[in-house]
DNA sequence: AGTTATTTGTGTCATAAAGACACTAAGTTG
DNA sequence: CAACTTAGTGTCTTTATGACACAAATAACT
């Protein structure tokens, strides 16, 4: 049974290297991005990371508090969705021995970053399609492609694409977002039906130019949690 | 970003508590059951928590190693069906400072276990509805309960069901798993279907005796990964 | 041996949500 | 004002599941 010492003995076990990181995406110039930052310590070196670090036991309350805080020290802002999406562990990750590190998935939309992320060279958002020709820290590159198919699940049966825009919205940018992530088109009309399904969303009054017809506007609803569909969008 | 230190020193910071715990299910009798284990130390002493415990980083290869080492030392076996199922952390729930619990989630065919089982006394299943007339460790009702969500939406788009069953089984065997995992029922004529879909099962020639008409025998294929759906069940 | 109860398995129509796609609406550009 | 573009609707098709009757096979009982 989990910790059943009498007392607790920091020294009584070899603990592992505890970490948390995040994989924080965006999409901008319809193109699926995530943010890296360049590793200024060993191990390696000068290649890109996920955002990450270690718990501050006296101001985190939580794992989630620290990706928080870890994500702000790189955007500046708090991203719009976070939720874990794992744990990477073992013996051989880490050159320094036995490491644990849990990753959280994050989603933001690009203009609210974008500001900070110029004035800084050592964070920036790598596409996801160049993910491959990098150099990449730990086994982060394997993280992220799990943090992708995740996303890309997701997309299929939840609204969790509209975190990536801003706070109004139009159905063809929804769209546009989740066709980016997903790698495929899907039907407007689909895409509507589900708006107007749950309850999640609320129209503006005002449109908005769009390059032909006004475009409604939509807004995610104060406190609503996102909804799951019982099933997936597949075209 | 993570790790971020040059040389990594144990001391530097203070490390949260890292632990590894299980929730291990099975349908015994017509009910869904936890495994539980009585605390034979503080905190908690003679409550029931879930098995698991620290990671041992000289003979763990993984967190999945841990988990299993620590199921096998209550159930002397390894369950058939192991993923993670989320991390619980804080610095609120466990008495002796900030703890980071990493959870997993596990199917095993009861008969598997019973056996070994009946022999311990500090060891047992626990039908999951009568959890809360019990003390229970730490955060572990909670956990538990959201095993049993995760559990519950599984079997709704998923055969996850079937690592509660023998080797061989009958659609009549499933079909009941299955509905005392969700308390509903479900159609036959529905869980055949799917059975049929996917290319999980192999139906094995000999016939067994049911009550009525003897009924077919199928067993997950050697090797094949879990399918998922593109809808859920729901009546 | 025959009747009844029980569980297994099939046939088939209804339902619900998504796909496909034409068509209308309302803007912009030249 | 014609041509183009994006937004939004109407509606038929497709697909997997739900519902449920019915047939098949076996046990139990008289």
């Amino acid at each position: 049974m989990s910790e059943m010492t009498n007392s607790y003995d920091i020294n009584e076990f070899k603990n592992p290297i505890f970490t948390v990181d995040s994989v924080l995406f965006t999409v901008k110039d319809d193109a699926l991005k995530v943010l890296m930052v360049k590793r200024a310590n060993e191990p390696f070196i000068g290649n890109w990371g996920l955002p990450g670090g270690f718990v501050d036991v006296d101001s985190d309350t939580t794992t989630d508090g620290t990706a928080l805080r870890k994500l702000e020290e790189k955007t500046s802002v708090a991203p719009q969705y976070l939720e874990q999406l794992q744990v990477f562990s073992g013996n051989a990750r880490d050159p320094r021995g036995f490491s644990v590190t849990l990753v959280y998935f994050a989603l933001i939309p690009a203009q609210e970053v974008s500001s900070h992320i110029d004035t800084v060279d050592d964070v920036q958002w790598i596409d996801i399609k160049n993910i491959n020709s990098l150099s990449i820290a730990f086994d982060h590159k394997v993280i992220i492609d799990q943090a992708k198919e995740r996303l890309q699940q997701k997309a299929l049966y939840s609204m969790v694409p509209v975190y990536c825009l801003p706070e109004y919205f139009t159905v063809g940018q929804l769209k546009s977002v989740i066709e980016t992530i997903i790698g495929k088109t899907i039907q407007r009309k689909s895409l509507i039906r589900r708006i107007e399904s749950t309850d999640m969303f609320e129209t503006i009054d005002e449109k908005v130019k769009s390059g032909g017809r006004l475009a409604q506007q939509y807004k995610v609803k104060a406190g609503v949690d996102i909804v799951n569909f019982e099933r997936n969008l597949s075209s």
